[in-house]
DNA sequence: GAGATTACATACATTCATGGATGTTTGCAA
DNA sequence: TTGCAAACATCCATGAATGTATGTAATCTC
């Protein structure tokens, strides 16, 4: 085919990313071959290489057209001072959701990474990048429940590592569980309840800090 | 090869399902031939084929040999009466969260399930199967969340379907992220208090039904 | 406006997985 | 103890996916 013009190709390489959207979502990652993803945008697979090294580089540009403007918002709101840091950590978690559940691109490729996709060698590039995506995710949170230790939001004895651990894995599981099964409850409109009932739970019973007191109480096991 | 024995035979197939563990994990399951699973275990695809019907029977019965189990100790647990059934919950959570961390099969086959593997046409039966699971766990958690409710331990007006789906997330969010990177902290000695936040979340700010009255108060959006 | 390059399509060679057919012992039942 | 079927191994035909190489027309640049 003829050459095309600059915003032409970068249509044309978007709808290349929506056509994968579509069909990983449908058979998998692995599943489906770049001519499928090819076809299903109407072009050949001499497109999609000239756009893309090969597949994971392909999955990878999906990914990120979602997660990019999601880190940015956790690190926005994780880089800032607060008057009220839970407040801000409870706005943030809800805002997630939300998006989640308004966002049909979101669901899509949270569809594809938690249910349709394997996370092995030939994705490796992929893997480390969600990884550390996850450990900023985690960071961020640790510093708002910090900042919540230190305006005595929180008990000052608090493993604010693991906090931030548990309620991140509180949000993976959320969003797992709902996008398998969307039809199962509206994650818009119970979104708050669900992340107030974790902050309540962050409030009156924080993990704590090993206290050199605590650990001669329990001393060794063996 | 010659005919083995009953039992022979029988080890055989063990000896496949542990292969395919350790080599779908490695590889993913769509990555992997059913040669290679073979080859780790020191056989051929002829043996594959004589003890399973394809490589979704396969991994069925791989998940099996470890869901099987905790199905049984959830329903079992579900299905009871107790004195003090939130207490019950947090205990069946805790008993969970230990059981993977010390299991390693359950650990293996759980990284599968969350992180190699995709839930597409080929895995039907397993998609549905695993569903029907997760209907299952949260029922028998809503089961005990009604007995609480009954018992004064949460609120009378807790919405417990809510909970019960909020419970579940948070459980599969911690075993989806503990299994990703089991390096991060040691589940097993972390498992109580992660449960305990939660379980405080829930009696400190369960999710509430929708009364008529409160209905009446939010009426209609546009 | 002429060449260099872009943005694809097409063709090709290679590799690999699958399923089924077939072979081969040998345990087991009657 | 004979005969059947269990418990695999081996072989083959087929299809499909990948990467690369090449073709080509239009566009951008100078």
């Amino acid at each position: 085919m003829a050459r095309r013009t600059k915003i032409e190709a970068a249509a044309t390489r978007e709808a290349l990313l929506d056509a994968a959207e579509r069909v990983f979502r449908e058979q998998g990652v692995a599943h489906t071959s770049l001519a499928a993803v090819a076809e299903a945008a109407g072009l050949t697979r001499g497109a999609v290489y000239w756009h893309f090294r090969d597949k994971a580089d392909l999955f990878e540009a999906l990914c990120a057209r979602v997660t990019l403007p999601m880190e940015a918002m956790v690190a926005s709101v994780g880089g800032a001072r607060h008057d009220d840091p839970l407040a801000a950590l409870r706005t943030l978690a809800i805002d997630g959701l939300t998006r989640l559940a308004a966002d049909a691109r979101a669901h899509a490729v949270f569809d594809v990474i938690f249910h349709k996709c394997e996370f092995t060698a030939e994705l490796a590039t992929v893997v480390e990048r969600q990884k550390s995506a996850d450990r900023g995710c985690r960071t961020n949170i640790e510093r708002l429940l910090k900042q919540a230790v230190a305006r005595r939001q929180l008990a000052p004895d608090t493993d604010t590592r693991l906090a931030a651990t548990t309620m991140n894995s509180f949000m993976v599981g959320v969003m797992h569980q709902w996008v398998q099964d969307p039809a199962a409850y509206d994650l818009a409109r119970t979104a708050s309840a669900m992340v107030d009932l974790f902050v309540a739970g962050l409030r009156a019973c924080p993990p704590r800090r090993k206290t050199a007191a605590a650990r001669r109480r329990t001393p060794a096991r063996a």
